[in-house]
DNA sequence: TCGATACTTTTAGGATTATTGAAATATGGA
DNA sequence: TCCATATTTCAATAATCCTAAAAGTATCGA
């Protein structure tokens, strides 16, 4: 990820509004949700809804697919992945002790792996 | 970090020349660097690097003290790695096996440790 | 102590960009 | 084809950003 996309992201995460959308997404997978409904969910205009969507899609944060009359978006897990990773480099790259509270949390993310580790070290 | 703090970090960082900024703050350090130094090495004007900085502190992204006649900015790194980890909650919450990329940047976070655990698993 | 100096911040303005609700467009089913 | 549903475009409003000039603040030397 460059800073051109870096950038980017950051704009479209930095509204109320996108980001309750993109949480919304989130959580619900890639299977994802009409647009209608999450104008409804996050209690939006349609209008509103579809230029915030269109803003996340421009970051690379949603993506949008058609399904009947409805129009599907997912979150864009790669682009979410890359901009966390893009910190980490900003922040663990010049001071790697400073970081260690972060390493905490990014256990959630391979917890298999570690209760293995774990229970080796047992 | 709630989400009010969330969205002024992603607006902070928004902005090519503050997230310019920042990344020159974490690479300096502790120690920071002075806001007419920052201004110099990002190409600014000095009352532009001075409304920028105040946006990164009000995020709590930057810290400011003065030192002799120069007022020295420093990173923040709590605010940092806070937003790191709201990022994570909303990227792996919902869905952990989607971020298992992310895991390996985190583990510059803790080399120390993971070298150990590899080794014992060896 | 006091003024001169160095450094930074504040302010005002105009230009660019973001946000929003209303109107318009496109789609699918009968 | 026509209607109902769903989404997008458009134009007005609001917010943000940048430059330059003026003011503020603390330090250093006499």
């Amino acid at each position: 990820m460059d800073e051109r996309q870096a950038l980017a992201a950051f704009g479209a995460l930095s509204q109320e509004t996108r980001l309750r959308i993109l949480r919304m997404l989130v959580v619900a997978g890639p299977d994802g949700i009409a647009a209608g409904t999450i104008a409804e969910k996050a209690e939006v205009s349609a209008s509103n809804v579809s230029f915030h969507l269109k803003e996340l899609e421009r970051a690379g944060l949603a993506t949008a697919r058609r399904d009947a009359r409805s129009i599907i978006y997912s979150a864009g897990y790669d682009a979410l992945s890359d901009l966390i990773r893009f910190l980490m480099e900003d922040c663990c790259g010049g001071h790697p002790e400073i970081c260690a509270p972060v390493a905490t949390a990014a256990a959630c993310c391979t917890p298999s792996r570690d209760i293995v580790l774990q229970e080796i070290v047992k």
